[in-house]
DNA sequence: ATTATCTATAGATCTATAGATAATGC
DNA sequence: ATTATCTATAGATCTATAGATAATGC
């Protein structure tokens, strides 16, 4: 699985070379082949030679892109956290607004964690290794994640599709939606032994949608009418 | 905060020392030295030079108790569990019967996920360091405590104080409730901002409970009654 | 001439052990 | 005599860099 094209981290490391572009398509084969590794063994059992060697480049080269192992991780958790935002996007942006957004975004944003298993387990895994202000960084990108269902739910509030409720109230549903996403890929080695991603979906959109809407009925098909808008 | 005395751990590892008891007080010595510098620099970053410095013990003398680093983080990992697992039982015990357990467990639990965020976290990060073996066995641990809130569950269903479900969204549901208090740990840094751990858990309990009994209220208190066994 | 790349390795570090010493119990 | 402990270090390894070489563009 590749990694996201345009991820702004990308831009935030100091390098010797002088080749916007060439930068550019170097760290991308440097990021490619550190998610692989990454996910293979680890961020410490890798080596800096290995991740230069599945680069196709020389570990005095990938030095003049990178200044340490640990830029390699953070381009790396970067580019991933681009890549779910975008999928997710992308997804989302398909989907027909009005009433039964939230339960099609949680669909498409629960596909994507099941296509990104591996990769958003690294995220998970490695971020403490990361350097303060970088670790911050990325976890103001899960924040800002979580945002888009914040957002959601705020306005399906407003059109009247969910009763109202306290906005901080509303910020850890959002917080709790992309969790129970992750929790596939942390878990997975359990849960799809019993469940399949498709009934994943289905159980955990009808406990989460439950609550909202009020109604204990498994489907979250019949609420208040909404049609006018499609 | 120390770790539980009788971790079953304790005797899956070879040791060169005879003496039962001694093995016993120098691995906990080790354990709690370890627990401390990997909570404070990662398993990676810790050398065992310093988890010997620390224990008070030489070098030399931590290879007759473990064989390996390896084994050291194993050790740390049982003991962090059985110290949870013995403080959620511990809380649960003192819970009384009859309606509303659920809300009380799920406290608990989540206060004890509060007070042992730093060693859950150590716990999610490093579990993948694990050779094999053992990893499957701190996962198989993650799965039998949340056995603990399935049989809850279930017994809420057939005493009534819950409408019936398949057995599969219980277990489910079981999950979501321990890993909503994971997530109390591994967003702490952004959560607690916003929210106490009182918060926190009342937010929660409504939106695990009120999913459960098909209610939207805010209070959870007001199911049937079902005062006799008390 | 300037920029990009490679080779070879200095320097640092760490795990695990061998062999020496101290403590214990018969 | 046996068990526990310590000191000192072999051996392995890895990151990051210095200096040499190749490619590029004027």
């Amino acid at each position: 699985m590749n990694v996201n094209r345009k991820s702004k981290g990308l831009q935030d490391i100091p390098t010797q070379v002088k080749d916007q572009d060439l930068i550019n398509r170097r760290r991308l084969q440097i990021v490619d082949a550190a998610v692989k590794l990454f996910i293979d063994k680890g961020f410490h059992k890798t080596t800096t030679r290995e991740i230069a060697r599945e680069a196709g480049i020389s570990t005095g080269l990938l030095y003049e892109y990178v200044s340490s192992k640990e830029d390699v991780l953070y381009l790396v958790c970067d580019a991933i956290h681009a890549e779910v935002e975008q999928a997710v996007a992308e997804a989302v942006s398909r989907v027909s607004g009005g009433r039964n957004v939230l339960a099609a975004m949680i669909r498409e944003y629960f596909l994507v964690c099941d296509r990104m298993s591996d990769h958003i387990l690294l995220v998970y895994q490695e971020t403490t290794t990361l350097p303060p202000n970088w670790r911050k960084h990325v976890l103001e990108n899960e924040v800002r994640f979580t945002g888009i269902f914040v957002k959601t739910l705020e306005e399906l509030v407003r059109s009247g599709d969910l009763p109202r409720r306290r906005r901080r109230s509303l910020e850890l549903i959002a917080h709790n939606i992309t969790v129970l996403g992750h929790m596939w890929t942390f878990r997975r080695w359990y849960l799809a032994r019993h469940y399949t991603i498709a009934d994943y979906i289905k159980l955990q959109t009808d406990f989460i949608l439950g609550r909202l809407t009020g109604k204990s009925s498994p489907q979250n098909t019949s609420r208040r009418n909404h049609e006018s808008d499609k």
